[in-house]
DNA sequence: TAACATCCATACAGTAGTGTATGTTAATCG
DNA sequence: CGATTAACATACACTACTGTATGGATGTTA
């Protein structure tokens, strides 16, 4: 529960990023409670004494999960910033990088935020993270700060209601959706 | 994990909804790997002997979690439908009713769908019925199907972001929020 | 080739939780 | 009053998991 393993090894080995690689996948399918090195190390045909000798501990190893989800998303975040031309285009490039991602991680980190601290923060930046990045291009769009950020909720929204519901829409009712949202939010 | 002590007992008993409320409260706070007899008695200070005395085992307590969340969740929605007036107005009402509802149990829910089946039938069939509902409205109101289908869509993804989403909006702003859905899908 | 480091296996003690068996208390009812 | 039952307490065996200690295999370097 606390933070002091938190400081990162020089990642320079492989064994200790498919250790969270797998680690992420569990926390998936059974959530914090489910990761545990036992089951990981049989999931990668290994036994627990690779997993003490890659982690302190297991608050080492779930301090890791967290970082890499963060890095990896805040990598993504700041490609779509860097797109060039207009804000209209980056908001367009954001819908379809939300409708072909691989929500699992993003899935997975939100429920443990629900179960503790640290990754409830690793979260929380995110979501505001994304959501002023939205705001901003709403507002360059030309939109007031008020309908700016109401629409960047809106299409923040849809993206966490589009990875959480349980009712699937097909692929293709999926997609006919993300070109009504882009008509809907930006008139066109 | 089989589904063979979900036979309830007559819920005569007020110690047996005592349990599921605070079973409920840890499924929220610990998901479903935390709820356990042990923690919640000491929660109710109380022993594991009343539980196992309301309850056959820890799978006969989670089938009566889910079977109450159900049974509540439905009645709310049957209370929405029977709502005289037009199906505009249903919405409306509909929104009012997302805005002031406590997400607890349905986001406790959620996140334990995630890594049981028997959760993930009851949040799926849940999640059908509620946007069915909703489609029926928008299509009553006037849009057609794709339209009604994805502005159901829409509303129930906000919901499910609004509930779900770590970056918490103040009180004001999320009033104006709920405002502003009702201009962007019904056009007032 | 000797020494060392890396990476994993195995064995062990300790803890937390389950389910069961049995004991205890208080109320109810003939 | 005595017997029965509802509701909870307590003790026990069993299991799963953690973290540590130690050993073994393989490669690497002086």
């Amino acid at each position: 529960m606390s933070i002091q393993y938190c400081m990162e090894k020089p990642v320079s080995d492989l064994s200790r990023q498919d250790w969270v690689d797998a680690g992420m996948a569990a926390l998936y399918e059974q959530g914090v409670r489910g990761v545990k090195a036992d089951s990981i190390a049989k999931s990668l045909n290994i036994t627990r004494g690779s997993f003490y000798w890659h982690f302190k501990n297991l608050d080492d190893f779930l301090c890791a999960m967290i970082t890499y989800w963060q890095q990896t998303q805040e990598g993504y975040l700041a490609r779509l910033k860097a797109i060039k031309g207009n804000a209209r285009g980056r908001i367009q490039e954001t819908l379809k990088h939300i409708h072909s991602k691989n929500a699992r991680h993003d899935v997975a980190m939100r429920l443990w935020a629900y179960q503790e601290g640290r990754a409830a923060e690793a979260v929380q930046k995110l979501d505001r993270m994304r959501l002023e990045f939205l705001e901003s291009q709403f507002t360059e769009t030309g939109y007031p700060e008020s309908e700016a950020r109401f629409r960047a909720h809106v299409l923040y929204y849809f993206q966490l209601g589009d990875q959480l519901s349980r009712q699937r829409v097909d692929a293709k009712q999926r997609r006919l959706h993300f070109e009504q949202l882009n008509v809907l939010l930006l008139n066109e």
